[in-house]
RNA sequence: GGGGGCGUAGCUCAGUUGGUUAGAGUGACGGCCUGUCACGCCGUAGGUCGCGGGUUCGAGCCCCGUCGCUCCCGCCA
């Protein structure tokens, strides 16, 4: 017989009576009868019910076990009889007999108890994870993410990608945020970067005839956290293609994304392919966002031309833009609903207020209620409620700004609360788009100045000879272009953003010059890429979805501590492993490297 | 860097307007119990109320500071 198990504890049938069994695991419930003893044994696999009468010799030494106590069990497996089956347990109909017991390991009294479906406090949890990740919960959603990563990893393959490995240590990658840096010892005063995506290796692999490449790749950003965001590291599904137009990425990625989520949605919706696509422009304007929960029924409007209206007295919205947020059926809220959006407004976006109208019938004519209402007269009430799409019994929440973005910003968070708070998002739904057409470039208000808007390395959309021709001094033209770059998003969550590469050296010298940076800065800070792309380089584009927001969407929880085996805390810490650490003066001296801590306040 | 919330027994929490010896559940320990599956019953131990200072006759509770955790803003395209 195994020294240490026949079966594992979510094996044994009632077809396996009869035999002699042996079972490890932790005890997970203990529950002593005096005469009568049981041990529910839990593994990986399940739990299986052992029971120990006074006249086994095992009795004595399976008394002691206690909670977490790892033991080996030996004895024969038999039938429950019909009163004690135990329907809820897939072993429920059988149990064994003890009759040898080893302990394999001891456990003190529990800092973190495994039984029980409690919530505790994360630093407990972080320190302890390995009791945490025993409990069934974060056990599931472990092996949910397992799962998931197969069944991209599958899909991916049969669609004809190969898996590739890229450098950890690497040079710094322009992708926006902090590296993290790792000291040379041969070259001092040097660093290598961790790669914040394998963003130019990707390129690449393309440069060099490789096609349809992916990757399961770790990240890493040295930026603080989010509950959605994890300090330092995370996975990307990263992807990229040769020989393709957007369409095709679309093509290729949406089969991957749809089926993973079908795969695991028990019962759950899921977008049927194709996605719908939503141009920037428009996702700011009727969702306020560039990452819209389309499960949110609501669709914002502009309606500044209302208040600009000449029969329309309100002057404080005059001359600003004013988009209109619906809230269906919000009629019948009570006053407190709508002060308290208002306050909500004040201190938590910074507005002046969140206006609003609501609307009701009154003799089959529609009239507006509210501190606004009476400045504007039936015909612009009419007019707005046309425009807004809101009927009598609705109301009109509106987001006036003279600033065309903080008008749309905060709309969208208006929408986004007017959401949750009337009930409106549909459970049990996954609702993925594309959002699509984002501006190349954006202006720099602080230091007045162009700024690429988001990846730099994506194709402008705009004929070659005349984007080389841009003056950089044309402001309103460059602010017009329009780059072949996307996000996919999901009930509001940004899983990926990608694009079609820049891979022609002449447009990408000229697209960072009108970012401001200098040819010869551009030339030697991307000298790998460029010089790549100099000797024969193919049109190309990926993207690169985040797998820990994917399991996170599917496991249906909105920590990302849900879903990853040893997470750090918000302050980036490692409090099992005490990560961060000191280094010795050996290590700092081989690494020509002296510590300077900051004054203390 | 900034804002909100939290910090009381090993663990999860309660603790009224500032007022006697700070409680419960769970776990631990001891006892009883032969069919439980969150077993049940009886008992025992277990507390620097995060830490420091202040107000007060009196502080777990009020004030100031500080530390830790968490959520958010900044940041991350």
């Amino acid at each position: 017989m195994h020294a240490y198990r026949t079966h594992t504890c979510g094996e044994l049938r009632k077809k396996d009576v009869g035999i002699r069994a042996r079972l490890s695991g932790w005890v997970n419930r203990r529950r002593d009868h005096g005469g009568l003893l049981f041990i529910d044994l839990r593994d990986h696999y399940g739990i299986t019910q052992c029971v120990v009468e006074p006249d086994s010799p095992a009795f004595a030494e399976v008394d002691k076990a206690r909670s977490e106590w790892v033991l080996t069990l030996t004895g024969k497996v038999v039938a429950r009889s019909a009163d004690t089956i135990n329907e809820d347990m897939p072993t429920g109909e059988v149990e064994i007999h003890i009759e040898e017991v080893e302990v394999q390991g001891v456990a003190q009294e529990l800092p973190l108890p495994v039984f029980g479906d409690l919530d505790y406090p994360e630093d407990t949890r972080l320190k302890y994870r390995f009791l945490d990740l025993r409990r069934e919960r974060l056990h599931r959603n472990i092996t949910l993410r397992s799962k998931v990563i197969s069944s991209i990893r599958r899909r991916m393959i049969e669609q004809g990608f190969t898996e590739f490995q890229t450098p950890i240590l690497t040079a710094s990658s322009p992708e926006g945020a902090r590296d993290f840096l790792v000291p040379s010892r041969i070259h001092p005063g040097k660093f290598y970067a961790l790669p914040q995506a394998p963003q130019q290796f990707k390129q690449l692999i393309m440069v060099a005839g490789f096609d349809r490449y992916f990757q399961i790749a770790p990240c890493f950003r040295d930026e603080d956290a989010r509950a959605d965001r994890s300090p330092g590291e995370f996975y990307q599904l990263d992807l990229e293609m040769s020989f393709v137009t957007q369409d095709d990425v679309f093509a290729a990625v949406e089969p991957v994304l749809h089926g993973v989520f079908e795969e695991f949605a028990e019962g759950r919706k899921v977008s049927p392919a194709p996605f719908p696509r939503i141009p920037y422009d428009e996702s700011m304007l009727k969702y306020g966002v560039d990452k819209p929960d389309l499960r949110n029924p609501i669709v914002i409007t502009d309606i500044s031309g209302v208040f600009a209206r000449e029969d329309v007295a309100f002057k404080a919205f005059k001359e600003k833009t004013v988009r209109a947020v619906p809230a269906p059926g919000a009629a019948v809220q009570p006053r407190s609903f709508f002060d308290k959006m208002s306050d909500w407004a004040r201190n938590e976006m910074g507005a002046p207020g969140l206006g609003y109208i609501v609307f009701e019938d009154e003799g089959g004519t529609l009239t507006g209620k509210g501190p606004i209402a009476k400045f504007l007269p039936p015909a612009a009430l009419y007019e707005m409620a046309q425009k807004a799409g809101v009927v009598a019994g609705d109301a009109l929440f509106f987001a006036a700004d003279a600033k065309k973005d903080r008008a749309a910003a905060l709309a969208g968070q208006a929408r986004i609360r007017l959401g949750r708070e009337l009930g409106l998002i549909k459970e049990g739904e996954f609702r993925f788009c594309w959002i699509v057409d984002f501006p190349m470039y954006e202006w720099n208000e602080d230091e007045k100045k162009i700024d690429f808007s988001h990846n730099p390395f994506s194709m402008p959309q705009f004929k070659r000879d005349l984007f080389l021709a841009l003056d950089p001094a044309n402001r309103d033209a460059i602010l017009g272009i329009k780059a072949y770059q996307y996000d996919i998003v999901c009930n509001g969550v940004e899983l990926s953003s990608g694009a079609i590469r820049n891979h022609d050296p002449d447009v990408m010298l000229k697209a960072f010059e009108i970012a401001g940076y200098p040819r010869e800065e551009t030339e030697q800070k991307f000298a790998g890429m460029l010089n790549a792309f100099r000797y024969g380089a193919p049109p190309h584009g990926g993207t690169a979805p985040g797998i820990d927001r994917i399991v996170m969407l599917i496991a249906g929880v909105d920590n990302l501590r849900e879903v990853t085996m040893f997470p750090m805390n918000q302050q980036a810490q490692d409090l099992m492993m005490n990560a961060p650490g000191e280094a010795s003066l050996k290590q700092l001296r081989e690494l020509h490297i002296r510590v300077v801590k900051p004054e203390k306040a």
